[in-house]
DNA sequence: TAAAAAAGTTAGTTTAATCTAACTATTTTT
DNA sequence: AAAAATAGTTAGATTAAACTAACTTTTTTA
């Protein structure tokens, strides 16, 4: 049994060497502020985790998940995203509301409970910000995106997920009414200010990288790939 | 913010002061040997309820409830009961499995969250154990309710609720077939064996006072009464 | 490559909630 | 009303998860 602390590391440390990173080990330091506690709290946390067999760990060293580590993590961030979807399909939360929620809710633990939340859901593969939620061993398919930056001028190309969840981006997502799955087309960029204009259903927005650095995309060429 | 802990005491307290009794107030040892922790635990935490302004608690006194503290407990077991039906009507849980993950439910603390989820289930007056679930207010109509024991022979009456919500009994209910507002004969009395010959659907079961003691009835002469 | 900066550790403290053991107050019984 | 039993309190210890301050190791840079 793990508690609520131990699971949070986890989670912390399955978001920066998998989600958020091709490095499969983080720092003292990074988990630290990922966790939002100073490094001494999780030197001693970690040497825990390491004699409890989730992650690997030696003193002065980076920290890497062990098997068992990476699907505890898995199981956590499975969870949350699933009580997401739960509270913005079933109880029409926003999106920009069911981050919080879901951050306790993820700490209830029975597998029973969470299989049945899936199958009540009807076996989502994706949360409502277009993460991937990982199935009932702890696996997951991360599908190949880009950053909106990334995008050349004159490519289409399909939203597929946000980067950031807080409040504030997720409302500006909103207000100019893009929603998972539509469609943007990339008019020009202005490389001098960093400013791009895109085109969402006709309209145009010029947007600057804390816009376009947090959306995740699929572009015309992924989608060639694939047939 | 109330902790984890503060609000199991507020539950224990509505639970041992309003559900389970007509005295108002309750003694240490009472309540340690309800949250299963010793009497000095309670002691101590007792006297920072008191500064929190939740009981009323002097030194060698008993326990009551403040305004606020009664609130508080309600909405925890307002919790309860509603997740405890949320598990039952939409993910299919059987009624002796839900208790022990609504424990955990209770303590998300969300106004919004518990008002949508009671909007979800259709605004439930009782739980499916049949214990009413206290209102957005924290307030709560006690049905006036006998336990089966009180009945007498040839009477026919309605079972509201159960009152043991342990595993084994709620087992046992299922198994002799009964579910909440069903009727049932008082066939026969053997005083000496303390046994009670009940009629259910037509079939006789002989049971004794595990079971008659176990169970909320309303009786004809209250069905009476209200009109 | 030596000095400075960054990263990480250790030792000792804090807080909430629990415990045990010893003590005190209140209630019941004879 | 005194003795016995029950109820309740206090003091001191424990555990998990955090902290600060001082120290050490590793990495970077000039």
């Amino acid at each position: 049994m793990l508690s609520f602390t131990e699971e949070n590391y986890l989670k912390s440390i399955v978001q920066l060497t998998i989600f958020e990173s091709t490095e499969r080990e983080v720092g003292v330091n990074k988990l630290a502020s990922c966790l939002d506690v100073k490094p001494a709290t999780v030197s001693d946390m970690v040497k825990k985790l390491n004699a409890k067999k989730l992650v690997n760990y030696k003193k002065y060293g980076k920290v890497s998940l062990t098997k068992k580590g990476r699907k505890s993590g898995m199981m956590v961030i499975r969870r949350h995203r699933l009580w997401e979807t739960f509270l913005q399909i079933k109880l029409n939360f926003s999106w920009d509301e069911v981050h919080d929620l879901a951050e306790e809710l993820e700490h209830i633990y029975s597998e029973k409970l969470i299989n049945r939340l899936d199958e009540f859901l009807d076996f989502p593969s994706f949360d409502p910000h277009g993460d991937a939620i990982p199935n009932a061993d702890g696996e997951i398919f991360i599908p190949f995106r880009k950053l909106l930056s990334e995008a050349k001028v004159g490519d289409i190309v399909k939203i597929i997920a946000v980067k950031d969840n807080t409040k504030e981006f997720l409302n500006y997502v909103d207000k100019i009414g893009i929603v998972i799955n539509d469609k943007i087309i990339i008019e020009s960029k202005d490389n001098f200010n960093s400013l791009t204009t895109i085109n969402i259903k006709g309209k145009l927005h010029v947007v600057s990288p804390r816009f376009t650095d947090n959306i995740f995309i699929v572009s015309p060429k992924f989608e060639k790939a694939k047939d």
